[in-house]
RNA sequence: GCUGCCGUGGCUCAGUGGUAGAGCACUCCCUUGGUAAGGGAGAGGUCGUGAGUUCAAUCCUCACCGGCAGCACCA
């Protein structure tokens, strides 16, 4: 007999061996009907498989929050059952649950169109309605592998060849005949899963994620508990894409990108004013922080980048140019060679340390094609790069420093960080430096990190291979995960170019080079700050902040004066004089999402006032022309200042 | 880079084996109108590029270029 502890503190006896369905059925009839699954000592198990020992037990609904990644799991599952039905001869690879959602990798010479994917939609559903039978069953490795080879699912057979000898194979059967290996759990039947879901896209995969092996098909979805769920969400990713800074770019005239520059982007004068205000912003606060900045060469000779190890490491991504004389130079792809040449002149004194050396450096990366998006990922950048030399025993605070500056100015531009990562030493064969640096090196980061405040998850093998490194990753309107901020250690660069200082005892040192961006790019930040705010900008940002509006011609002289006066105090201001009713341009400036519209009629111009009127809001104050300007100027300030 | 889909006026999109259409934007005219579209007229496209099939290609086929999604990459 085996004792199990219910969620009340209920201790009941029942047999080895005994089933969480048996279990329900002896609580209650309807329990046992709507029971999806048990939770085990903290482990989901699924409904028939047996108990083998005391613990506590808590029977789950299919509703239980818990359960959406079970829906998602076996969605997968009919998916591949539903493939297989209609499309014979398909080999099926893995097929988990993702966020919102789950996927699956399929091996077929042909490709799936589009076009399949409502007719597997319907095969899933028939699935559901048959409401298969979902069987656990306990495999031989070598069985389990000869069955799989048999039936022609090869990489069935080579996933069970690489799990560990010590692991339980389990295969899991649905209906008659369709099995597949899967470590599970699952529902008991293909009831559970519900139709509130959907197949959303078609995806080229590689097999185990790596280029080298087959590519295979992927077919993605969503699943949802329910259908108003499903709903919600699909609203969600409408909503989502009316953000996308490629649209709201075109839209707001902030930028545009053609294709002899891929990759490469035209800043337009409202996209330019933009940056020239988070430049200033970020400017200021790096003054504030005690860096100084620097400007270094855009392309120097390849000897150097030879020297920097680039060539070796990092030449493929570089843009190479021969010149007629005969050399050979390459455009800078990173701003930190050209730091160290600042730092390596004269005779630095430990004194001096911490040097912080930032710079808007402009660089150009030939970045695969296909990873190009927007201004999220471009060719050519301009970071807010900044290198700090300094002591080892300055790492610590010089870091957490970091931290804590780059919270602040995420705070101030209003985002969220979705996770700060730490990226600890890649595979031996890659890597540089000694364990014990990277040991010491990666407590340091841990350390800082906790001194202000922050526990990073720990991103294993991400590293860099000069060092390990923190990175602010946020998210885009559509879900993706960006990298903008990042602090990077690194153990090689100073030697390699021979960057030193004279120590408290007269002895040359290497100074510890900390790489950091808070942006990253401008690019890509301002990408991320239109997605963000959707375009809306808070008037300190916003590229035009005040639209002067006349009702009538009549007022056109006055509504120029207010323009030029607000002009004078520093506000991005313009008029429409256009020979348009007052309710066209407010609808026009409003979707231009101007922040500020100052309305100016017969009434305004014979008291000297305006009547602004604030994006999103109805009403509008009617103020004097000189606290209209104290109010606008007032409202316009950087949050620094 | 790989796989799949897509490529029609500035933008959003419709369309056909017989060389093209809508809405918005643009230009001009009328209208001077108090808080999200006043009315009328006009101009604008070698249908991504090249080749092939055909009496005839924007439409079918192939290649290339580019865009989008995912994967891979992101010293």
């Amino acid at each position: 007999m085996i004792d199990l502890t219910f969620p009340d503190g209920a201790v009941r006896s029942y047999e080895q061996g005994v089933t969480g369905r048996t279990i329900a059925e002896g609580l209650s009839k309807s329990l046992a009907k709507k029971a999806a699954m048990i939770r085990l000592n903290g482990d989901l198990y699924d409904l028939d498989r047996p108990i083998e020992g005391h613990g506590t037990i808590e029977i789950l609904l299919r509703d239980a929050p818990e359960m959406l990644e079970v829906i998602r799991h076996d969605a997968a599952h009919l998916l591949a059952q539903a493939v297989q039905e209609l499309f014979p001869g398909t080999q099926v690879t893995i097929g988990p649950s993702i966020e919102d959602g789950f996927y699956y990798d399929f091996a077929r010479a042909e490709p799936f169109s589009l076009d399949d994917l409502p007719k597997i939609e319907k095969k899933m559903k028939e699935l559901v309605d048959r409401d298969e039978k979902i069987v656990r069953e306990v495999w031989d490795r070598n069985e389990a592998i000869a069955h799989f080879e048999s039936i022609g699912e090869n990489y069935k057979a080579e996933i069970i060849r690489d799990l560990p000898g010590t692991e339980t194979i389990t295969v899991y059967r649905h209906g008659d005949n369709w099995k597949d290996l899967c470590r599970g759990p699952h529902f008991p039947s293909s009831k559970f899963v519900g139709k509130a879901f959907k197949l959303t896209k078609l995806a080229g995969a590689y097999w185990r994620g790596d280029q080298n092996n087959a590519q295979l098909q992927r077919i993605y979805g969503t699943a949802w508990a329910s259908e108003e769920d499903l709903q919600a969400y699909l609203t969600r990713i409408e909503e989502a894409e009316k953000r996308d800074h490629r649209k709201i770019g075109r839209q707001m005239d902030l930028f545009h990108m053609q294709e002899e520059g891929r990759g490469m982007v035209f800043w337009h004068p409202k996209g330019w004013t933009l940056w020239q205000t988070l430049e200033a912003y970020i400017r200021r606060k790096l003054d504030k922080a005690g860096y100084v900045e620097v400007r270094t060469p855009q392309v120097l000779d390849s000897t150097f980048w030879q020297k920097s190890g680039h060539w070796d490491k990092y030449r493929a991504n570089m843009f190479v140019c021969e010149t007629v004389e005969g050399e050979t130079l390459a455009v800078k792809p990173m701003s930190c060679p050209g730091h160290v040449q600042v730092f390596n002149v004269g005779l630095r004194s430990y004194r001096e340390l911490p040097i912080r050396m930032g710079e808007f450096g402009s660089c150009h990366r030939y970045e695969p094609s296909g990873s190009l998006h927007g201004l999220m990922r471009v060719r050519a950048f301009t970071q807010d790069d900044g290198h700090i030399f300094c002591r080892e025993d300055q790492v610590v605070s010089e870091v957490s420093d970091f931290v804590t500056l780059t919270q602040q100015v995420y705070a101030d531009l209003g985002f969220e960080v979705d996770e700060i990562a730490l990226s600890t030493r890649p595979a031996p064969d890659v890597r540089a430096g000694t364990d014990e640096q990277w040991d010491q090196s990666e407590a340091m980061l841990l350390d800082a990190s906790r001194k202000a405040g922050v526990e990073p998850r720990i991103a294993p093998g991400d590293g860099a291979f000069y060092g390990p490194k923190l990175e602010f990753i946020v998210r885009d309107a559509i879900g993706r995960t960006w990298t903008c901020g990042t602090i990077q250690l690194d153990m090689v660069l100073p030697e390699r170019l021979s960057a030193e200082y004279v120590a408290e005892d007269g002895s040359r040192r290497r100074p510890i080079m900390l790489h950091r961006a808070i942006f990253g790019s401008f690019e890509r930040f301002i990408g991320i700050t239109i997605e963000n705010y959707a375009g809306k900008f808070p008037l300190w940002l916003a590229p035009l902040q005040v639209m002067v509006a006349p009702i009538t011609s009549d007022t056109n002289d006055y509504a120029q004066q207010v323009a030029q006066k607000l002009r004078n105090a520093g506000i991005r201001v313009d008029t429409d004089l256009r020979n348009e009713k007052i309710n066209y341009k407010i609808r026009e400036h409003s979707l231009a999402k101007v922040p500020v519209i100052a309305v100016i009629g017969r009434k305004e111009a014979e008291t000297g006032e305006v009547a602004l009127r604030y994006l999103g809001q109805d009403g509008q104050s009617i103020l004097s022309l000189d606290e209209a300007v104290r109010v606008l100027t007032t409202g316009a300030a950087p949050p620094d200042l």
